[in-house]
DNA sequence: TGCAATCGATTAATATATTAAACACTTTAA
DNA sequence: TTAAAGTGTTTAATATATTAATCGATTGCA
């Protein structure tokens, strides 16, 4: 799924009508080096493409933006959901290929003790979900509360988060996020 | 809105507890090429930008996101859950003003006998949800089925809807849709 | 037939990214 | 205290990105 930074920028720079040497003058380098870029003969300095995305316009996060697809399937029985990680936290996922998708929602268990760990990751997009039984303890940017059932949460996703079962029972949520952070 | 690189990268370097060493030898770069980079001393290549992403691990697309928003409530006890009510059909949606907001996620209570209606809502967007309790009868796009506890669908809010308790007690469901549709 | 103006590709020269090694500082353990 | 291992930073040497100039091929116009 490694796309080539060189395929890339000829296909937007084509799909902006320009030429290199017009993109190359818009841009503030050379004609060159948008050649040896195309080729993938060079790997420019993100400061250089950010210049050339400038003068196409793109901005860098929708260069690096994802492709799309799309997908049929709609009812799924709970034994149909796509099981995604295992260990003591169960992720079943509604739909099987999200790729090309922007929602995710999952049915996931916590085990007792189990925690998605300690290194708060953070990904583009937004977070919520329901507790539907149990307990979980959520914790957010620093900010943290233990749920029980019907609590809810929401988050932007860039905010770091983890998530942990500190009671004895497992507890059962229901998140949606988009996009699909996994 | 222009983000610079270097502070980006320590963001994330640090939010995911890497030391700059580790995060090198992981990447399989050099600690001082990252604290330059950190410094916005040099500019990266993107191949080595890539590589040292790879690291954390966080993706170009991620990397490049626009900037947090500004922090905002992040949990809901289940009678801060604010009421869309729809007559015989409860919603409880999480988070108040959800304006801006890409991701729309509710606790559904049907009673026996609710239905959205034969009119077959139809908007923008995606949707999915999981069953909690009870039996729900959905139909979308002429397909219909009928799910338990655990169920899930997942389908293009463009295609035509309709969801129906035909059951004799209440169906519970965690839906999300994006974007908000109401 | 030209000549002029494009196009993208290539090359030697040069600017800059990257490495490897050392720096100064803090923390931990004996 | 001492040593050892951790942190981030700096520097000279080297690898590579980038430039400026040129190339051959194509297109349009006299």
């Amino acid at each position: 799924m490694e796309f080539d930074v060189g395929s890339r920028l000829r296909s937007v720079r084509e799909a902006a009508g320009l030429s290199q040497r017009q993109l190359a003058k818009r841009a503030g380098v050379t004609n060159g080096m948008i050649s040896l870029i195309e080729q993938n003969r060079t790997s420019p300095s993100v400061a250089s493409l950010r210049k050339v995305l400038k003068g196409i316009p793109i901005s860098m996060s929708d260069f690096f933006a994802e492709n799309f697809r799309p997908k049929e399937k709609v009812f799924f029985r709970r034994d149909e959901l796509t099981e995604l990680s295992r260990g003591s936290i169960s992720f079943l996922q509604v739909g099987g290929d999200l790729s090309g998708r922007k929602l995710q929602v999952m049915h996931e268990t916590y085990k007792p003790g189990s925690d998605t760990g300690r290194s708060m990751l953070s990904h583009e997009g937004e977070e919520a979900g329901v507790i539907v039984n149990g307990h979980l303890e959520v914790t957010v940017d620093g900010e943290r509360a233990v749920l029980g059932p019907g609590d809810a949460f929401y988050f932007d996703s860039r905010r770091p988060h983890r998530f942990r079962n500190t009671g004895n029972v497992p507890c059962e949520v229901v998140t949606a996020c988009t996009p699909p952070s996994f």
